[in-house]
DNA sequence: CTGTTAGCGCCTTCAA
DNA sequence: TTGAAGGCGCTAACAG
């Protein structure tokens, strides 16, 4: 085991400053605020710092100064590339500052929700980004007590603790499914996976849509407990379809679920978009790609996780818990998966 | 502001110890090794502790107690389901066990690997899961002098510094490879995204099973600067068969790729498996469920991870860094979009 | 089973 | 611009 180093000691400030003749706080500043450390010392701290090898002691720092530089993000799974889309804004954001990720998620299970938000808690972190699963008063309670910043990331009819950004999903689903009628679909069924704040308020739209046409009917929408995926789309598109067979257009909580329903269609000799219209929810990779291409709501998830911590990140530097609500645009985007040119009745 | 509570102190060990007049030590024993105090007390610790909303403070914890609990996870990127396949697994089995996941992804930039790796290494981590760009000597130099065990997911047959794990991408790659030539196909081309480790591997996998059957040529790589997607694929294809238009297969660095190419095959009026074979990566949840299915590589993703936590976490109990390397297995999983019977010659 | 003592490594505050 | 003193909240090590 010639690389084990048991026996050594962490290298401290107090070494580094030792070695210079210097106070540990000097080299604390050096590294912290350069600025207030005349050039000349700095230099000479800097590289025996580096010689040295000295690294921060990140726990000791948070417990001196109160504050980790840690920011908690929180969502409810990472398979879904939804989610994926956000941290990925979130990471850039933070990269640019001193702030740390913790990531978990809950799978979408309350109590680890709960479980996990007291774990970002116990670290006084610098602030929380939370893709909750649903309105609770333990989670509220939680967070209204949180000694840092919160932004959630909800759909903006909701009103969080807290700071909260987002869109209307309950707008968005009404305008997808309004788009299928527009096309002339008529007998539009829903699939969805999980029960969340965010697909049952997509069912509210598809439902209010509908029902301003006249055509709502409990019975075209199909769900499901499991986590949605390609797979779990073709499974509900075969189960709606066997059960309300004049079935002619889909819309789907997502856009996993979608492309599910996009193959199995081909296998149940269904041709889109002529006979059957499909509609997602997400605008991932594929779908500006796939063939037929899918129809879907553009959702700007990029930008809703730069902001989120653009936002924790500011209120942490200034040191309150702003309230603030911030609506983001959603987009329909037409593609291949629905009719071209509306039909005239 | 109603919410504000700027002015408030934290509870501390010390104010419950107070509270109920024992001392500190015997609060905090409480909490982490129960069994060592008499039940009568930790029941009233316990419903002290509950009363005043004590929660522990980590960085004093992580100080005091020299481990910090954090897990530092890093790969490449989120957007790949492969890896968060694999984050799924450390998910899993780290949510059992007392210790926390930090994640970051290094963007497939191996400064930002280097810079990630050091902020891990500031926080006194229980442990680190590197899934690495590349062998490179100062990440190596990095690892080789943490403090903590490390565990690399990442080609079999290299020998990184510390615990690894993983499977044979020249082997698997190789598997496919034979494979599309024993279903007939000759004229095999590959294509793949950034430059790393595993495309690397994979992509000497591929050579070599060409040569053995005699039909090496490099003009039937594609490749391309940008990180993997669907749309990738589509496009890779394109320009692949503009070049050689007697292509009549396709080996693909992973799924996502694939999945572009069965859409691009069938723009482009190709058929899929009769006059083009279609070969991925990963078996990723919509290879089973594509029209045609995706023949693919099944790499146990989520195990990988999981074990890989397990590794972490039991070295870290055990308080040693123990070399070890476990090779997992791939497995080819034949599905539509290869012929189903193997042409005889 | 419970308590005492003494830091962990750093930063805040105040002083020079 | 630099330093001295003290403490952040907790736990290891050792007593009783």
């Amino acid at each position: 085991m010639p690389h084990r180093r048991d026996g050594m000691q962490r290298v401290t400030l107090l070494d580094v400053a030792n070695a210079l003749g210097v106070s540990s706080i000097t080299v604390s500043r050096a590294l912290r605020e350069p600025e207030k450390v005349s050039s000349t010392l700095r230099a000479r701290i800097l590289a025996q710092v580096e010689d040295m090898g000295y690294v921060p002691d990140l726990a000791a720092r948070a417990l001196a100064s109160r504050h980790s530089g840690i920011i908690g993000v929180l969502t409810p799974t990472l398979t879904n590339l939804a989610f994926i889309g956000i941290m990925a804004g979130v990471e850039e954001r933070v990269r640019s500052s001193d702030m740390r990720i913790q990531y978990a998620n809950s799978n979408y299970d309350s109590e680890a929700e709960l479980r996990q938000l007291r774990i970002f808690l116990s670290q006084s972190p610098a602030g929380i980004v939370l893709a909750g699963l649903q309105q609770e008063q333990r989670v509220s309670d939680m967070l209204r007590r949180a000694p840092c910043p919160v932004v959630q990331i909800v759909d903006i009819e909701l009103m969080p603790v807290g700071m909260s950004l987002g869109i209307s999903h309950r707008e968005a689903a009404a305008t997808a499914v309004r788009h299928l009628l527009a096309c002339g679909y008529r007998r539009i069924g829903m699939i969805a996976g999980t029960r969340n704040l965010r697909s049952e308020r997509r069912y509210e739209g598809y439902a209010a849509a509908m029902r301003e046409a006249g055509g709502f009917d409990p019975s075209l929408v199909e769900t499901d407990a499991s986590v949605t995926s390609v797979e779990l789309g073709c499974r509900l598109l075969r189960r709606l379809v066997k059960r309300v067979p004049d079935l002619d257009a889909v819309f789907c909580e997502n856009d996993d679920l979608a492309l599910g329903v996009l193959f199995e269609c081909r296998r149940l000799g269904l041709r889109v978009p002529e006979d059957f219209g499909i509609c997602g929810y997400n605008d991932l990779d594929f779908a500006a790609c796939s063939e037929p291409g899918l129809t879907t709501i553009h959702v700007p998830r990029f930008e809703l996780g730069y902001r989120a911590a653009e936002l924790v990140i500011r209120a942490a530097a200034l040191g309150g818990r702003p309230d603030h609500v911030e609506r983001m645009e959603f987009e329909l985007i037409q593609r291949g998966s629905t009719r071209r040119l509306p039909l005239q009745a």
